[in-house]
DNA sequence: TGTACATCAGTGAACGCGCGTTCACTGATGTAC
DNA sequence: TGTACATCAGTGAACGCGCGTTCACTGATGTAC
């Protein structure tokens, strides 16, 4: 574990923050590589000894994003045991949480158009990632009476949808779209709604 | 009304149409005026016949989409009308639908980071097809016992983040990014475990 | 410990490119008489 | 109908800019002896 590398130190993480950083400002289109170098206080051709390209550093910080995220949903889903409901609701909530957490992250993984199965690793992190929450629905729906039960990765989507929407449409702030109500409450209130409709908690709680 | 205008005939429209082709392809910000111009047949300098700039032409193409969206949510509205079940459901729908056949446009209003206050017709326009949503909302929380009731504007913002939550990562072809089921079953099927669990339709149906 | 050498992270200049925007212009269309 | 003029939509050249990427280089760090 070196305390200072050659030059800089640890370029490789530095400039993949720094890009974080600027995807969380500017948006996935607006980063440039240039930018990121010259907020690493480096010129922006060091970037190439680290990464092939402007794409290519976009793509790792997506695949750190999956792996923070997978961790965060792992544990979250851990906790929550062994009660099924509560540990599929409290990865819910991992779910805003990292949104919330980890902006220029979460772009990079959803609004940058990098492709999921860009390498091996990427597509691994990604599975890994949406596998908990799968578990954790699939863990759910044993609690559902057999004949009105979804399937699993049906009601997982759902449940994915709707965090998704609620992030981008209430909790980024998007210009001039003013949330009527704080986002965490939206997403509990509306999942707690939800899971009433499937019947696993009771009607009137 | 015009035949054809003085040289192009009516240039105005079809760069802003250009400009959602190309949105829709690229991204929003991968969008450019000049490869819009030159789609149109004309010199990028003839943009500025008809508009301030960049920003300016894709908000026309936004406030084009808000005023298709208000008309096909309103119209979906009427449609299911006297049922104020049939209307919500309708306006989903609706939603979805307007996703899928007009992307640049949704992209401009959603995605592009066009303010929705930029001028005082986009606030308008937008305003109106959120209203018609919240609407029906209302409509449809006359149904709900009182003491069970959560705020009408609240479940319409559940309903429009499960949509956009749906159309972000279903409906659009996120690179590899595989949807587990057709978006239109996802939402109709999200949609109506969520009304179930409002107590709107019945816990067995 | 001291010296000679190898490594390789970061430099700085250069490149070709397409961008958004400006400007004086031109020439087709519309209008007055 | 024909002519002279005004309008103004679109042109084409030019601008300054920042981009991503390449390349030969340099000089600090690490290593062998």
């Amino acid at each position: 574990m070196p305390k200072r590398g050659y030059h800089h130190g640890n370029l490789r993480q530095a400039l993949i923050d720094a890009a974080l950083e600027l995807i969380e400002v500017r948006g996935p289109m607006g980063f440039t590589l240039s930018e990121a170098a010259k907020q690493a206080g480096v010129t922006p051709a060091a970037v190439y000894r680290h990464f092939e390209g402007r794409e290519d550093l976009i793509a790792e910080g997506a695949l750190q994003g999956y792996e923070i995220f997978g961790d965060l949903m792992e544990y979250a889903y851990q906790n929550g045991q062994p009660s099924a409901l509560e540990a599929f609701s409290a990865t819910g909530r991992a779910y805003l949480a990292f949104a919330r957490k980890y902006p220029g992250h979460y772009i990079s993984m959803f609004e940058s158009g990098i492709s999921i199965n860009r390498t091996p690793e990427l597509a691994a992190a990604a599975a890994r990632a949406n596998g908990v929450l799968e578990k954790a629905a699939t863990d759910l729906s044993q609690h559902i009476p057999a004949e009105k039960r979804p399937p699993a990765p049906m009601f997982s989507a759902h449940i994915w949808a709707l965090s998704h929407g609620v992030v981008e449409l209430f909790a980024r702030n998007s210009p001039g779209r003013a949330s009527p109500f704080p986002a965490d409450d939206l997403l509990e209130s509306g999942i707690g709604i939800y899971l009433r409709g499937l019947g696993l908690i009771e009607p009137d709680a």
